[in-house]
DNA sequence: CAATGTGAACAGCTTCACAGCC
DNA sequence: GGCTGTGAAGCTGTTCACATTG
């Protein structure tokens, strides 16, 4: 397939597909058709069939996708083959939530830093993780994090994500609400808990 | 404007608009343009005007949106304009920081009841809300609560989730990863935490 | 003159149809 | 015959230009 430019939509499914294909692998299966997935994952086989063949020729014809290699191959493309070490801010009960998160580690993601700036905080442990001051976030670049979730008050989000971005941070899972700027260099995810939720109503 | 289907990318936005509206409220503003809004939420005027739209006619030509009652009316569409109950089902780490989210308030929404299937948790506390056991989501009916949040572990999901729907839930927040199947007559949305911090590492 | 509302142009993603391969 | 990969068609959402209104 000649370049095109691959859409977020699919890079957005990508974790989904690895969950498959990891499943898949757990159970000893050594080929899958786009078929069978789609009826796995509750959508299309054309959708799945096109997303994964935009990262070169995934599948056999006739026969399938290899289980084993494809997950590999996502694993690459998702840059998961590698633990990702993630900061958190915030050592609320969101944050806390999130450091216990059993679903992380199956994708190699792992949180390794929690940050508060409440005095009281700083020092106490998080599962075997102790929480450090907000003021030593600048030392993330040193120890090679580059990922960082944000689970702060409103408030103190932006002059948090300008410190992160200070040090070397280049993608953000963002729960606080309102509008983050930040560099086009910098990915930024957002998870708005209330506005998801204040959606279901209209839906009624 | 004659009738067109309204994007669900638009009621996705209302949220968005409802809060930057009441935050004008506060301040006492009578009237704000599209052009400022849009500065203010980091996105296109032509956007805001095209969604805000598709209810009919918020604005006026050659003065803007007034502030009150445009806030007012979005609170309508969305069914904010009176509480809305939701049922938490899950009590874990993620369940409890949820009780205590302070976003949900500004909506309007509620979470008004929570459920376990551990029968150590059942009968404690969290906040001012008694955990109780999943036998008793039978009741949601009769109890008016037509909204839930789904924070069990995934292998759970799918059970708790029919019995959600058949008391009549009709709204669902889904934080377990995998697929669950709903009736097309339940609304769903789905936040994969994993999923999301999985996408980041591919940007780096 | 300022700002909305909207048909139309545009862009992007999804679905389709089928050629090519196993 | 079964299944993938892909150009093309179809569809949906976004951006634009401008007529219209205050």
């Amino acid at each position: 397939m000649k370049y095109r430019r691959i859409p977020d939509e699919t890079i957005q499914r990508l974790p989904m597909y690895l969950r498959a294909f990891s499943l898949l692998e757990g159970e000893k299966e050594l080929t899958v058709c786009s078929r069978q997935l789609a009826v796995r994952l509750g959508l299309n086989p054309h959708q799945i069939r096109k997303d994964l063949s935009y990262f070169g020729n995934f599948g056999r014809p006739g026969v399938g996708y290899p289980v084993q290699t494809t997950a590999r191959r996502i694993r690459h493309i998702l840059k998961l083959d590698k633990t990702q070490k993630t900061a958190l801010v915030g050592a609320g009960r969101l944050g806390t939530a999130l450091v216990a998160y059993p679903g992380f580690s199956s994708f190699n993601l792992e949180i390794a830093a929690v940050f508060d700036s409440d005095p009281k905080k700083i020092g106490k442990k998080i599962g075997h993780l102790t929480i450090e001051s907000a003021a030593r976030l600048a030392g993330l670049k040193k120890r090679n994090i580059h990922l960082a979730i944000l689970a702060v008050p409103a408030d103190a989000a932006q002059s948090v994500t300008d410190k992160l971005i200070k040090a070397g941070v280049r993608g953000l899972l963002n729960f606080s609400p309102g509008r983050l700027k930040v560099p086009a260099s910098v990915k930024k995810i957002d998870i708005d808990l209330a506005s998801q939720l204040s959606i279901l109503p209209y839906y009624l």
